[in-house]
DNA sequence: TCGATAGTTCGATATTTTTCGAATTTTGGC
DNA sequence: GCCAAAATTCGAAAAATATCGAACTATCGA
């Protein structure tokens, strides 16, 4: 499989971050990551197909806010949160400060 | 002269401050207010013209990053220190932090 | 009132993102 | 090897953003 381009910590970029989290589906998605831990794919897909799913992980990925792994045949994200935390303090609580509104 | 609109403090969204962010353009702008403060859009603007730079300073605006008042015939740029702090405690910090990578 | 300056608005085009079905890949189980 | 499950990739179409010139507006000063 090939691999999936993912920043180290320190070219993390904000203006990718910022990108990433504008749309309300992934930051949807982050913030649930925050609050559970690792999930599928599947488990935060709403109703909306797989490949548009795929797309906005994707854009998690490469903006550095996620890692994928492999377990078994379902794909395992996780918010890089040290790696987020290290280069953006603070970032993350920002996510997480208004997420019932 | 018609109003720019400017949400109130609590309506601040935080996916439009990040779609705002997410600009380079932009990003600097409110970087430069943050250390500079006040400024005209004529001081921020590039080398773009005009309608370019009214189009980012609305965006910011609409966002709820800034605020704008009329002296004479410029028009001054203010970052709205406190209502993004007061909404979202540690954004700014976060978006200073980095500055000059 | 006329001119100059600073921005805004409009409208059209270009670029970027999003969406989603179909085909493909990867992995595990039988 | 074959099938099913989970997700990615591809490609095309739709939607959202950005860009920029031209026309317009507001304000000041002479």
């Amino acid at each position: 499989m090939r691999h999936a381009r993912l920043p180290a910590s320190e070219h993390i970029a904000l203006e990718d971050v910022f990108h990433a989290l504008s749309d309300p589906f992934r930051l949807g998605v982050v913030r649930r990551l925050a609050v559970e831990g690792e999930q599928s794919c599947q488990a935060l897909e709403g109703d909306r197909p797989k490949s548009s799913v795929s797309h906005h992980f994707r854009v998690l990925r490469e903006a550095g806010l996620i890692r994928t792994r492999n377990e078994g045949v379902t794909r395992m994200n996780a918010l890089r949160r040290d790696d987020i935390e290290q280069r953006f303090p603070g970032l993350l609580d920002c996510v997480m400060s208004r997420a019932n509104d």
